[in-house]
DNA sequence: AGTATAAATGAGTCAAGTTCAGTTATTGCA
DNA sequence: TGCAATAACTGAACTTGACTCATTTATACT
């Protein structure tokens, strides 16, 4: 019989993949780095060490593949999420929120990572690199409309905003995580969140409210006047 | 003879492990953790691999205390030049440049001892969360000041004030790594650090100038008159 | 000078990532 | 259906590198 299961081939490789990555998922966020052994993933995964090999280049390869799951589900539900939203702010407080959400959720995979984000050198060109781009792409297309619109300062280089906004979300999942060992209560992702978008607005220049829907002051009229102009100026001078 | 060379005992084993803190440091920058070896490094530092582990438990302990002196120095570096100024603003602007500086100096460092400043399984306790308190604490204590001053926005927990502050800036120093690899110019630290301070002042809710330098608009005073009674509320609350 | 103690050494141990020669399963074809 | 040809798998052997320890060398104290 040419087909002993009523698996394809290619369907019985993919499965095989995936328990080795969520063994090694498991793995890696338990023990770190180099307190996760490939024996012990190979086992959980049901496979022999060898065969391991045959579906990842080594270790790190491994770690990577773990890391770019997670990235591609960060990223679908980024996009997901701000295709359903129209307000500049409300598409930055779900990113948030979204963000702030899934690193907690994540943080000690996200911790491992961190020295091939960070490591420059061969940084870019690695996989890393191209996980990183696809999800920041969403964020960026978010403010570059923000922008076009008026609703945010326009005086900061994009990779700036993104910066501050990652940033700051990242440094307050850290510290949080940091302090869920010590506090009673859980870090709870709304709130910071909520901390966290005062802190932006400001910094962005976003003002609250979507402008139709709130009574403008003279003031904010005349600075989203301002932007808009200021914008329209820089397209005209472009060509 | 007691003494065959001019030095203490004390100062030559000091001497030594400053020789063996300055190999794994270049070591480590060059190579990554992994990358490093116990052998290059003993070697680097002229003494046997052996001797090593007289000084450092192991190699983890090694890059502790080798991002422990890194520490050590932007410590240290913070707290002189905050003692030399003012006003908040110009603390926060002097501490943004410093600490963008330093992170580009040391960026490969850094990128090595994420994972340990990240895993928070025991991370508090560790040597890594007393190096870091002692750093903040400069930050914090600048930012306590400002908003007993009126300076600064009280509405937001310290810790969320300091994320946004090193949280911004990390990311930036990133950007600029990452962009340096490709771009012509190194990145220029001033200009960064002048970009983040225009996010962070209106997300701290600082005005650019000392209150007494510039002439207040009435909304101005009123809003920092409304910050000083919120917080003497506080305060008085508090006993 | 002689002895006790501290410091240093590097060959040896061991753990763990990686490889590879041999084995088993699957597919395409007569 | 049976037979190559090829793909997938295995685990024992190899290799590398962190770490240990019995031994040697230097230093301090009397």
């Amino acid at each position: 019989m040419a087909n002993s299961n009523n698996k394809t081939r290619r369907e019985r490789l993919e499965e095989r993949e995936g328990a080795i990555l969520a063994a090694a998922h498991d793995e890696f966020v338990r023990h770190g780095f180099e307190g996760a052994k490939i024996a012990a993933i190979a086992k959980r995964a049901g496979v022999a060490e060898g065969t391991l090999y045959l579906y990842f280049r080594n270790k790190q390869a491994l770690l990577a593949a773990v890391v770019g799951a997670f990235y591609a589900r960060l990223t679908r539900g980024a996009a997901d999420g701000v295709a359903g939203l129209t307000s500049t702010d409300g598409r930055l407080a779900f990113l948030a929120r979204h963000h702030l959400k899934s690193c907690l959720d994540e943080w000690a995979l996200l911790a491992l990572a961190m020295p091939m984000l960070f490591t420059g050198k061969d940084y870019r060109g690695s996989e890393y690199f191209g996980f990183n781009r696809a999800y920041v792409a969403v964020f960026d297309s978010v403010v570059r409309e923000g922008i076009a619109r008026g609703d945010l300062r326009n005086d900061l280089p994009l990779h700036m905003l993104r910066d501050g906004f990652y940033g700051s979300l990242e440094h307050s999942v850290r510290t949080a995580m940091v302090r869920e060992s010590s506090a009673a209560q859980p870090p709870e992702a709304e709130s910071l969140a909520d901390q966290a978008m005062s802190m932006i607005r400001p910094a962005f220049g976003l003002r609250r409210q979507a402008p139709e829907a709130a009574g403008e002051s003279m003031a904010d009229l005349a600075q989203r006047f301002e932007r808009v102009a200021s914008r329209l100026e820089q397209v005209a001078g472009r060509r």
